[in-house]
DNA sequence: GATTTTCAATCAAACGATTGATTGAATCGG
DNA sequence: CCGATTCAATCAATCGTTTGATTGAAAATC
């Protein structure tokens, strides 16, 4: 229960079908409008490895929310693992390349659609599981969007104002997420394929630019 | 089940009461984690009355629904009413006007936290109910904004890219709303209050000024 | 090295609690 | 009085959980 989360659980192959099956139906129907039969049927598995291996469904969403930590995150730290630019230039490039892989991650991946979702309900109906995704992969990205940004603008790294700017570029891909259905509405496209999400990341690369180019101005 | 949506039910005293309490449960926890006896407890009814009345759970839901369509629009509309602006700064004013009232709404005003909620929810989980939100609040702001953005920056009001700007503008106001709590860990702010609210706000229209500049520049 | 013991993992079956829905009598207003 | 509205009581269905038994492979014992 109190374990620091170090120690990932040893594998069983009834319990990474469960975790895998728990996630894909947390993050379509969310955590009340799923059951644990679908969960156990699902991963064709019995119902009773949920309370052997995760002691109850909340704690196989803890599970699910720690597991979300360690699959994606690898996803973004090679990005982030790249020695930080030092020109205005090579930074705003550094930001348009993150931005770009998360609409592509967030918006447009199959295979993360539904562990997008899981971590969007997270955040919009928080749980004391919410610090896990924090940490692991709002924080890491966030906080080096946020130094990227005072090196493209020459801002204050510390700055309320820098990582606000920043939670609205991100919050813009978010939304565009967790409000496809209504913007699919709006835009009169039947689905978000390639050419809509180029279409959307010109728009957030657009924004970027713009903000970088008023952020300039006023900052010179 | 197939009426038009077109005739108001006539009000009922319990009626009312049971529209306004599902609409904040719906709204906080969801649809499925919201009982019929909680919604009937918190509108001081008996539970019968949600089948009398609504024909059941899904009914009542639809009609929370259109009665939010109903409640919201008017605090909206009186924006949109107003003739257009002609010149490129008035239309920006009036943009800017419309964001700053989005973020007082959605974000800001206690009174609309749990509709807000609602209707996000809907936007994440869409239902055939989707629609009507789209028509009654959605669809009239959203093409209002977008003939105002046209204006301002000299863009083509039925162009993909003028509705999608805008659609990144809106997105970035819900975006605060859905992720609220992950973005007050990142600002470290404890709640939203006014101080909050109006930073955001600052940030939404340091975009706005900063696309319409932008695009203005490429589009003399 | 054969036998016994241990243990994690899985299963079918059933548990008590709660769900949305329904019923028929009671109550109210006109 | 009569239709509209409210109510307590109850329904079948489904929820998450628990139980007790079974498996197969390692560990221990002789």
């Amino acid at each position: 229960m109190d374990d620091k989360t170090k120690a990932p659980p040893p594998p069983s192959p009834g319990r990474q079908k469960l975790l895998d099956a728990a996630i894909a139906l947390f993050g379509r129907k969310g955590f009340d409008a799923t059951t644990t039969r679908e969960i156990a049927e699902a991963a064709g598995v019995n119902i009773a490895n949920i309370a052997y291996h995760f002691g109850g469904k909340e704690g196989l969403y803890r599970a699910c929310a720690e597991e979300l930590g360690r699959a994606i995150r690898p996803r973004v730290t090679d990005v982030l693992s790249r020695k930080a630019p030092e020109t205005p230039q090579e930074a705003r490039n550094a930001i348009a390349e993150i931005l770009s892989r998360m609409v592509h991650l967030i918006i447009r991946e199959p295979a993360l659609e539904n562990p997008s979702r899981f971590i969007l309900r997270e955040y919009f109906d928080p749980t004391p599981t919410l610090h896990l995704l924090y940490q692991s992969l709002m924080e890491p990205i966030s906080s080096r969007l946020t130094a990227l940004w005072a090196t493209a603008v020459g801002a204050d790294p510390e700055a309320e104002d820098t990582r606000l700017a920043v939670m609205g570029l991100v919050g813009q891909i978010l939304a565009f997420r967790v409000a496809r259905s209504i913007i699919c509405l709006r835009m009169e496209w039947e689905t978000i394929g390639p050419r809509e999400a180029e279409a959307i990341e010109t728009m957030v690369i657009a924004t970027l630019d713009a903000r970088i180019a008023a952020a300039r101005k006023e900052r010179p």
